[in-house]
DNA sequence: GGCAGTCAAGTACGC
DNA sequence: GCGTACTTGACTGCC
């Protein structure tokens, strides 16, 4: 097991996360922006190793437009020897890498300049963890994605546009339950079709629950991951209390995450912490683990 | 310097 | 068919 949380590190004192308006793209602002992202990057990993996160979810804004008609630079190159390096950092350390495009990756869109804008955007996450030289351990997750009216036949689409895509996203693809159209139980369905790895979601299961209990559906997720996948990845939050439904937690309930190390046992996974003050709460977490056998 | 409105992208839903 | 909520941090223009 690794702790870790996604993309922001409020103590490091900078941001990876810097964009810009497609108005004001050019391709000196694009290199200037990447270069503090991949600055900041660096500086969040290193943190990571010094207080024991292991897992991270590198940003989607790592490359601001990367999939965007409007970026003709290759900036897999321009950056190539930069990204490599971090990758070596994280191999060396034993970190887990992941990352998670947005909500418009729509693979089971039925509109195909929908399917093929998606296409593009993870193959920018894809052309991210191979520039790093990452084994195929390091994981894009995805969600399934809209019902359009017809859910049992958006799964089918799913299946059958996950089947086309190319082998080298094939092997980082892994799906997620979502809070509000397609439950754990639905991917399960969708992994015994195609193979995709589930990603269990903890709080989506809560808001928008299917099947078993958590630690039977742990054990299930699980058994869709290949050794050559890792070990499984599971997202965890917890509901902020008299907030709307499914909103993530400011902080992390350490009697709840106490209780979900207990119940989980004996699964051992790569856990993700979708807390608002991000490192704060994987501190916490981590120590609270601390005791427990599945920690690295 | 601070604030409010806006931002590439989609879906679902209410009217 | 249109407008809006969803969700979130950062950017941008305006004061």
């Amino acid at each position: 097991m690794r702790i870790g949380y996604p993309c922001i590190n409020r103590s490091v004192g900078c941001s990876g996360n810097h964009t810009f308006r497609l108005a004001s793209y050019s391709e000196d602002r694009l290199v200037e922006t990447v270069g503090r992202n991949l600055a900041c990057l660096e500086r969040m990993l290193r943190y990571n190793v010094e207080h024991g996160l292991l897992f991270f979810r590198i940003t989607s804004d790592l490359v601001p437009f990367a999939s965007h008609p409007v970026c003709r630079l290759r900036w897999q190159d321009h950056f190539g020897p930069a990204l490599r390096r971090l990758g070596r950092f994280v191999k060396r350390h034993r970190m887990r890498i992941s990352m998670h495009p947005d909500q418009f990756t729509l693979v089971n869109s039925p509109d195909r300049s929908i399917l093929r804008r998606s296409i593009s955007e993870l193959l920018y996450h894809c052309d991210v963890l191979d520039a790093m030289e990452l084994t195929g351990r390091a994981k894009i997750q995805i969600h399934v994605g809209g019902a359009y009216g017809d859910k049992p036949r958006s799964m089918s689409r799913f299946v059958r546009r996950y089947r086309r895509l190319e082998p080298r996203l094939l092997r980082r693809l892994v799906v997620e339950n979502d809070d509000r159209i397609y439950t754990a139980e639905d991917c399960l369905g969708l992994s015994r079709q195609c193979g995709i790895p589930v990603l269990f979601d903890v709080l989506h299961h809560e808001v928008n629950p299917g099947g078993d209990a958590i630690a039977s559906l742990l054990g299930r997720c699980a058994a869709t991951w290949r050794r050559r996948d890792g070990l499984p990845m599971v997202d965890y939050s917890s509901q902020e209390p008299g907030a709307r439904r499914g909103k993530h937690a400011e902080t992390l309930d350490i009697r709840m995450f106490r209780k979900f190390l207990r119940d989980s046992r004996p699964h051992d996974f790569d856990i993700m912490l979708e807390i608002k003050d991000k490192e704060a709460s994987a501190l916490r977490a981590l120590a609270a683990a601390t005791d427990d056998w599945r920690l690295k």
